[in-house]
DNA sequence: TAGATTGTTAATCGATTAACAATC
DNA sequence: TAGATTGTTAATCGATTAACAATC
């Protein structure tokens, strides 16, 4: 085709990408070239169907009889995530939950580039944590915007996240990573990411309760 | 009915409870005592239908015109959620975010309590990180065992994962929130949630790139 | 009563699963 | 060639959305 195509890639795609990306990278660390569907499939518990469909959103090619290679199977997953790119991102709220996400180096291979930190505690502000400068939160809207970072990560309590994501958006970003566990109302052209720990425990809880013994 | 119901709770459903409790916190705080699925509608961005449909599930019942009383609603949701109860993990791996998980104080609310920490550097076993004790993971499997720990929180680097999650279930454990990077391989029993911040990443980069400007 | 809101049933939509044709 | 595997189309399933009846 020759114009990009307008269908939505489905989320649940997106999510089991980074998942065989994963595997695959323990196949090849096996000396493996080559894998089949059913491989994956059986790996990460994924119907063969579906890991196919999936990767052809990347828009790899396989052959029939002996799969994907593994190497071009990689590199088609990051090309289509964007991990070759370098996306600059702010964040706000250097507690315990901030400093382990700045201080994670997997980011890096994944195109996410924190460029810094930003907090309102004076202790902080100034110091570096994980190599990364903390600055006051009252700088964010100036420098996102004079520094045309688009990615702000929101790491502050949930009674402050509304008034974080308020100075990101005024400074020009409109991607938010929100780790607070409140919901931001935000305008339409900006994207949220939720990561609501609590969600994922409620999930896990109720599984146990309804599990086979 | 008189015989417990064995149809699962959709998985959306159970994610977004607790963004609906968070929301009721916000309006009681406000000194509101009645609310409409209306309100959280337009408040979360979720068809009144379907928050009537969530709230059902956990035993609530409204009144016509008037809606939901605010405090029965919380508690309705809480219950449901098992957040009354108390149930006891264990972390593996304390490093900076498995530091951040056993202080976030938030979880105590939410009916997890998480007694005691695991690792194998000498430098950290022994001491006590945010109040919490942290063990030799050696000992992990007995502990577990012995003090009836049945859910376990995996926060190692992805290739020590799946020995983790082997020496939790060996003791017992048959609830695993993995935040490795990586897919566990797990008898049936056993329920694993997992965490990854990579596929999140993915979806939010995603929805970047086909945005509306 | 009239009207706002709940609760429920039906229709739609989208992802998963199954079936099968194409190909090396 | 035969058979394993890919790629694609059709069927199924489950969640969301819409329609509407019940109720205070």
């Amino acid at each position: 085709m020759s114009q990009p195509s307008t269908r939505a890639i489905p989320e649940p795609t997106l999510r089991r990408l980074p998942a065989y990306h994963e595997f695959l990278k323990k196949l090849r660390a096996q000396g493996k070239t080559l894998v089949s569907c059913t491989h994956i499939s059986e790996a990460l518990g994924v119907y063969s169907t579906q890991v196919r469909k999936d990767l052809a959103v990347t828009g790899i090619v396989g052959r029939p009889k002996t799969g994907y290679d593994i190497v071009e199977l990689m590199r088609s997953i990051e090309s289509f995530l964007g991990w070759d790119d370098r996306r600059s991102a702010f964040l706000a709220g250097v507690g315990s939950l901030g400093s382990a996400i700045l201080g994670y180096r997997g980011f890096e291979s994944h195109g996410l580039n924190i460029v810094a930190g930003f907090d309102t505690d004076p202790g902080i502000v100034g110091t570096e944590v994980h190599g990364k400068t903390i600055l006051h939160l009252d700088r964010l809207t100036g420098l996102a915007r004079r520094m045309h970072v688009h990615m702000g990560i929101i790491t502050v309590p949930a009674d402050v996240a509304q008034d974080v994501a308020d100075r990101m958006i005024a400074g020009g970003i409109y991607a938010i990573w929100n780790f607070a566990p409140t919901s931001l109302r935000v305008p339409d052209n900006v994207v949220v990411q939720n990561e609501n720990l609590a969600s994922s425990l409620a999930v896990l809880s109720n599984r146990i309760a309804n599990r086979e013994p």
